[in-house]
DNA sequence: CATTTCACCTGGTGGC
DNA sequence: TGCCACCAGGTGAAAT
């Protein structure tokens, strides 16, 4: 479900409601592949602990935590973290901070709960998401694969995609050239750039690279402004839905008419997703 | 290596 | 109302 700018709104409403919160119980549904690192490592890693920090690394929320002295609460960034929580929502995961008494939701696979009463949880009907844990004194801190779309720059941009043989929509999917673009942005920001999303990555002009930079930025930035898209049902740690959906272009709008030209916009399946442009103003 | 396809899951929608 | 095909924000393993 979500991608950048989804997660980042994630993150933001995620780390104002637990900084500072010790977990102190852990729950887990026996789902295997929910897990990167076994379930009863990650539990164990997590109670007692406290979250210091919560932010997005491309589609990953990472939560920094601390195993910190009792009865000492510390909303400061200043503590050193000792360990790494990271959850990746996959199609359709949600992570939620809730009242304990909050209806639990079907297909909830986690819930920590806080000293303050308060729970997170962990929600994916479609259980594409992910949690791992990392002990930082054992693991090495997590990393994204790709360059970070909102603070790329200019050369090292038109250098992830010079010589590819693939068409510009498959790299701007690939995490490991840029991490966080998805689906949607990816066809929304070709459209903006004015290019079509078959064209070859490696045949793009500086010009048009540049333009696409751009036109990326540009469309994270807004949708972040709007808390995201919530196409079907995204809903950011408070429940609230997003409004970036009603700035969409072309994503899921074919046969409607271009918003620029009146022309029909046409949808195609392009490495395996469906992919939306306008056949006029994309070239 | 680079690129493509498929499997992993559940749920909603629209046609018959 | 039921059944079926198709669609959906992602990714990593296997095949080419």
């Amino acid at each position: 479900m979500p991608e950048l700018p989804e997660v980042e709104t994630i993150a933001r409403g995620v780390n104002k409601r637990v900084r500072g919160d010790r977990i102190v119980h852990v729950w887990f549904a026996s789902h295997r592949n929910l897990f990167k690192t076994p379930a009863e490592r990650q539990s164990t890693g997590l109670e007692g602990r406290t979250f210091v920090s919560v932010h997005r690394t491309g589609k990953h929320i990472v939560c920094e935590l601390a195993a910190l002295p009792h009865g000492k609460r510390n909303r400061r960034t200043t503590v050193q973290p000792d360990a790494q929580w990271i959850v990746h929502l996959g199609m359709t995961g949600r992570l939620l901070v809730t009242t304990p008494d909050a209806p639990l939701a079907a297909h909830t696979h986690a819930r920590l709960e806080l000293e303050s009463g308060k729970e997170v949880r962990f929600v994916d009907p479609r259980r594409f998401g992910k949690l791992d844990y990392r002990d930082l004194k054992d693991d090495e801190k997590f990393n994204a694969a790709g360059a970070e779309p909102l603070a790329i720059e200019r050369d090292e941009f038109a250098a992830l995609f010079r010589g590819r043989r693939l068409a510009i929509k498959a790299a701007l999917l690939n995490q490991s050239l840029l991490s966080g673009v998805g689906n949607i942005y990816a066809d929304e920001s070709l459209y903006r750039a004015g290019i079509r999303p078959k064209r070859m990555a490696g045949r793009l002009t500086r010009a048009e690279l540049e333009r696409l930079r751009a036109s990326l930025k540009t469309v994270l930035e807004q949708a972040i402004s709007l808390g995201g898209s919530s196409v079907s049902d995204y809903v950011d740690a408070e429940g609230m839905r997003g409004f970036f959906q009603l700035e969409h272009c072309v994503y899921l709008r074919t046969g409607e008419p271009c918003r620029r030209c009146k022309t029909p916009i046409r949808r195609i399946i392009l490495a395996g997703r469906g992919t939306h442009f306008c056949p006029q103003c994309q070239r």
